[in-house]
DNA sequence: TCCTAACTGAGTACGACGTTCGCAGTAGTG
DNA sequence: CACTACTGCGAACGTCGTACTCAGTTAGGA
């Protein structure tokens, strides 16, 4: 069993003695990865992975003791290799650069959205992650608490707005249906809740939405609200200095 | 079966001809709903439900056609019943009370923070609570669009912080351990990713946190970022106006 | 008033899930 | 070479969401 340390993090992959362990825990992340970004994540089965993997479902607890941990080494993996921005010393271009890197992860790897809480998951690779994003936000004179205040808001707005954003997306892939096909089957309630005249704001933003679903409308919503999220972050740094 | 229509709200509750139903979707709803609060989403099956409710488990099938169905039905019961918040007329504090109403609904509920995906899930008594908060910034000389940039980025910082808040709060939970205890089962590998070197602005946030994980901590973090993106939004009023 | 179509309740069963147990096999150590 | 600590894994347990089926019940139409 691999169940001594209290997380993955700080427990050996091998133990000293016996034979060499067929895989590893990469290889069996990498795995879980591609499973998860091409059939959903709850098609990540310790069994349909064992079976991915060529092995025997219970094989696969003496890598990891719960399947938690699996889902900890996926995020921690994808955190490590697809997720890129840029540090140029400007601190709002390099804010800017680490929300849409942290978008376009997200959006590659849907899964990500839950099950990875930011700060509180908190592998090597994610570590890093964090240390360089207070890393571009240091010397401005800010305390270190409110550094954690502005890498924390962003964060959340990152994390909130893709989440809205995959919501519909999960919603359609699950039914089965194209997304055309699923709209349709929205129409009835949505046309009801108009008819009822009791929602005036809901339906002009449905009927004054020129392309109600256009993915690239998403992303223009994503950046307004990031460039206000950056400006009231800047108000930080004027009451600090 | 209880699966004509497309989503569960332009269902009719009753049928027209046989028996009447021993239950109604709204007490099936309620007891869902002090199951989850008290025990934990992921004790809500369709058994423990119906043993709650003194019913065979297929038979809350002739209410729901599936269990994502129950949730929704959770989900826009909260929105209506618990989230609170005040309208004066004055944006700003009207969005400022939201923002609190719904941050504290979610902690009185923590299952809230996953299955509500704000906006996209669309009952009544969401859209009625989107309506609302639309209404706070109504006739400030915005586009529709841009209203509904402000509403989402906002709601996407509350959802985003607060996931953040429980993610924690959850890890202990599940542990069985209480607060103290679990601490103590992360503290090597946090004391190792300090001995390593390569975290300095993470060791200042360990070190320097004064009480490290007082909820008032995490509290004010909320509120200070509320106000900043507040501070953000407020830059869409100006050049609109 | 009665018949019957339409509905409700639920026992049973199916397949899939996470996880545990116990055992056979293997490789380093003394 | 024996011992020990490990690895792989078939089988099994309990639980889950859900479909099937059918007996029992009721309300509308004759």
């Amino acid at each position: 069993m691999a169940t001594s340390g209290g997380t993955i993090w700080d427990r050996p992959e091998r133990a000293g003695r016996g034979p060499a362990p067929s895989h590893s825990r990469e290889e069996i992340t990498a795995a879980a990865v591609t499973l998860a970004d091409t059939r959903g994540i709850e098609a990540v089965s310790m069994r349909a992975l064992a079976v991915q993997l060529g092995v025997g479902a219970a094989s696969l607890y003496r890598y990891v003791a719960r399947k938690d941990e699996l889902i900890e080494l996926m995020v921690d993996a994808v955190m490590g290799h697809d997720l890129q921005f840029e540090i140029s010393g400007d601190w709002r271009r390099d804010l800017r650069s680490f929300a849409h890197g942290l978008r376009a992860m997200i959006l590659r790897h849907p899964w990500m959205a839950v099950p990875s809480a930011g700060l509180r998951n908190f592998g090597p690779s994610t570590a890093q992650v964090y240390e360089q994003v207070l890393g571009t936000i240091d010397g401005l004179g800010l305390e270190i608490d409110e550094m954690l205040v502005m890498v924390e808001t962003l964060d959340a707005f990152v994390r909130g707005r893709v989440f809205e954003e995959l919501s519909e997306q999960e919603a359609v892939r699950r039914s089965g249906l194209d997304r055309e096909q699923w709209m349709q089957t929205q129409f009835p309630y949505i046309q009801s809740l108009i008819d009822s005249g009791r929602y005036p704001l809901l339906t002009r933003v449905v009927f004054d939405a020129e392309t109600p679903h256009d993915p690239d409308r998403l992303k223009h919503g994503f950046d307004m609200g990031l460039e206000r999220v950056l400006d009231g972050l800047a108000f930080m740094l004027t009451t600090a200095s």
